[in-house]
DNA sequence: GTATTATTAGAGTATATACTCTAGGGAGTC
DNA sequence: GACTCCCTAGAGTATATACTCTAATAATAC
């Protein structure tokens, strides 16, 4: 496994290599196949070096936690002096995945690392109704736009947390059922499907003025066929 | 730890036994904390003992697997003689969720699972197509009986995705987002509540005819507040 | 320069985990 | 009684894993 991306930095502090590598080693093969001497290895530092920046496993993960908070919470900042606009809720969705992609380790792991450390359960609860509440503000003002029809509190929190449980699971998804090779090999494209099937939830709540924009904007999400995939792919790379 | 519930039998084999008491543990604990040597000293038989029935810990998940994928199989039996009813959909819905308590450990690790047995994977990838094409079908029957609007196969196919991505990941998400408490008090009851959020996605769909009565056994499901479960739960126990 | 502090190496450890191996008990059959 | 076959005990092992400890080196302050 090489290194070349990220760690040939020479600048960068040992700490954070230790989160950027940790990161990337997670990622690739699953917290639970990464162990904390497999992180020293790759980037050829001492066990105890390891150790002096990092108290423990737990301790990079909470922060690299912290890293993945920090950027959602910044993606999905809504401004609210002006409206919502079809582009706005496009950057959301993409945004999400971006980040779902970038610490996509997380969410397979999700309730074994919970388990293990109370702090990450209770900043990743809060974590959690921040973004139900989010996706619920932005139904709630794409409502306002025009874009949809304006649903009552109740049904708009229900509507929010499906959101919710179908971009969390859409990676689980693809890993698990679409994939007939192994786990490892997937891309950002593939992922952002899940855009696909996201707005394949607004699709019954489209106001007639923007229905033909939307189903516009869904259709470029479309899952490709696999092997239109892997053309796609051959001849990007 | 006790084993009363289900071990007592001393007239069931010890293959049987150690399913049995394997698949308490996977639930109890995650199959991430549960060795084999623990299986056998739940069981207080020899680690040698267990492996005589069992080549590997490998070899119990995916024997576990099977008899939940017979379940669903059989619960997911949809009648091509009759028209569904909304008792049908009831049933289907209460009886998945059921299934999924029963062998709630294999979704939690699912990932993991699936990348160290290849048996297990095309398997499962196989199920989940079986899955959805049983969802797609309800949704078709259903709105043969005139209960949902019928809607091209197209969209159909994303929504029946959704319906499962919502169902799979209710769990994980109860245990992780919802319950403050460590993740192992979870009712059935909770559980259950993703009839509800299931529910939320087929009412825009829903016919003038049946929109009534869906909606009110959508409300049986209607989450409680956590204050009220612990009373509810109290006055059961 | 010297004292202090921050960083690093690397051997080492306690514990756990999946699994093996050998020996033998018990029940049925002839 | 001897033979066979199924089942079981339990000690044992190779490997892994998270983490520690000591000593030494680099960086910084004075």
């Amino acid at each position: 496994m090489s290194c070349k991306t990220t760690n040939a930095d020479e600048l960068m502090k040992t700490r954070d290599k230790i989160l950027l590598s940790s990161l990337e080693l997670f990622n690739e093969l699953g917290e639970r196949n990464v162990t904390t001497n497999h992180i020293a290895a790759y980037l050829a530092i001492s066990p105890g070096n390891l150790y002096y920046h990092f108290r423990n496993k737990s301790d990079i993960i909470y922060e690299i936690f912290q890293e993945y908070e920090k950027l959602v919470d910044f993606y999905l900042d809504i401004p609210e002096d002006r409206p919502m606009t079809l582009d706005d809720m496009t950057f959301y969705l993409e945004s999400v995945f971006d980040g779902l992609w970038s610490y996509r380790f997380f969410h397979r792991d999700l309730e074994y690392l919970l388990d293990r450390d109370t702090r990450l359960r209770s900043d990743y609860r809060e974590f959690t109704n921040r973004c139900l509440a989010a996706i619920s503000r932005i139904f709630e003002k794409l409502a306002d736009s025009g874009i949809i029809e304006s649903q009552p509190e109740s049904l708009r929190g229900a509507m929010s947390l499906n959101v919710w449980l179908v971009i969390t699971n859409w990676m689980a998804y693809l890993k698990t059922a679409h994939a007939a090779k192994a786990s490892a090999n997937l891309s950002l494209h593939e992922l952002k499907q899940g855009i696909y099937q996201v707005l394949t939830l607004e699709i019954p709540y489209l106001t007639p003025a923007y229905r033909k924009q939307v189903m516009a904007l869904r259709e470029q999400y479309r899952p490709t066929m696999p092997d239109q995939e892997e053309k796609r792919e051959a001849s990007v790379n």
